[in-house]
DNA sequence: ATGGCCAATATCATTGGA
């Protein structure tokens, strides 16, 4: 079973690219983010047309999440805990019967946090927090768990192109890749890092100065597993040739392998 | 960081993104 996680940058500017990749990959379940729209906007028909359900969590104008699977979930949650009054749509929880168990898979969009001065780095910090508790309690079900999205985290320098450059954003300030690193501690594994040690894997190119042609790049989406999901995790792959398309999203899919099976309903 | 971007809004300019 394939899961991947995409930033799709506006899903109704970006409904034949997606499309596009769906025939191509053929994904089982696939985390979107930045669908800017709400929920009634969401070009449902076209996908479900591709044999997809669509559960969406969205926002007028900004963020949005949704997951599209090849089955119907059993759950679906709105919204990450440990903030009722949190009006921006960024998280969103959907529960599948595999073969020998549950599968639970999060779609998460992580606050960008910029710039560092103003309000906005401290509420990415105290999303990071609440993702932290979030997931705690989620890990001690003992389950196969991943919170698949773009995270606004580059985990390490060699993860961009040039960490000089980057060294005073929220993307990468040292507390921004603590609070990531605390996510590992509590047992979450980086899909792709656990496949690759290669440098040069990003997810990312701005669309300003150059930045695809030149590859500066930089690797914030990520796929973190809870060791019961680590452990069937077969391969990942991220499909850069995505962003050579037309009109592409400024993010690529990054896509992992399982050894997970869809129960028969 | 920026060589000259992109989407959404009810827009002809602003906001937010990374």
């Amino acid at each position: 079973m394939e899961i991947a996680t995409w930033n799709i940058n506006g899903v109704r500017a970006r409904i034949e690219t997606l499309i596009a990749w769906l025939k191509e990959a053929g994904p089982d379940i696939v985390c979107l983010q930045e669908i800017k729209t709400v929920d009634e906007g969401f070009p449902r028909g076209e996908i479900e047309a591709l044999g997809y359900h669509v559960a969406t969590h969205g926002q007028k104008g900004f963020n949005g999440v949704a997951i599209l699977s090849k089955t119907t979930p059993d759950e679906v949650t709105n919204g990450l805990a440990g903030d009722p009054e949190d009006p921006q749509s960024r998280f969103l929880e959907a529960v599948y019967s595999i073969e020998g168990g549950a599968l639970r898979v999060c779609a998460l969009y992580l606050p960008n946090g910029n710039p560092v001065g103003s309000e906005k780095y401290p509420y990415k910090l105290a999303w990071m927090e609440r993702l932290h508790r979030f997931a705690e309690s989620r890990l001690a079900l003992e389950e196969p768990l991943i919170l698949a999205g773009d995270y606004n985290v580059i985990p390490h320098g060699h993860d961009c192109w040039n960490p000089e450059v980057w060294k005073d954003d929220a993307l990468f300030l040292p507390q921004t890749r603590a609070a990531f690193q605390a996510l590992e501690g509590l047992g979450l594994t980086d899909a792709v890092r656990a496949t690759s040690d290669a440098t040069g894997l990003y997810t990312f190119w701005d669309y300003q100065a150059g930045a695809w042609p030149k590859n500066y790049g930089i690797r914030i989406d990520h796929l973190m597993l809870s060791p019961e999901a680590a452990d069937r995790l077969l391969e990942t792959r991220i499909d850069k040739h995505v962003r050579g398309w037309e009109k592409p999203s400024d993010h690529v899919p990054v896509i992992g392998r399982f050894d997970f099976r869809f129960r028969e309903r």
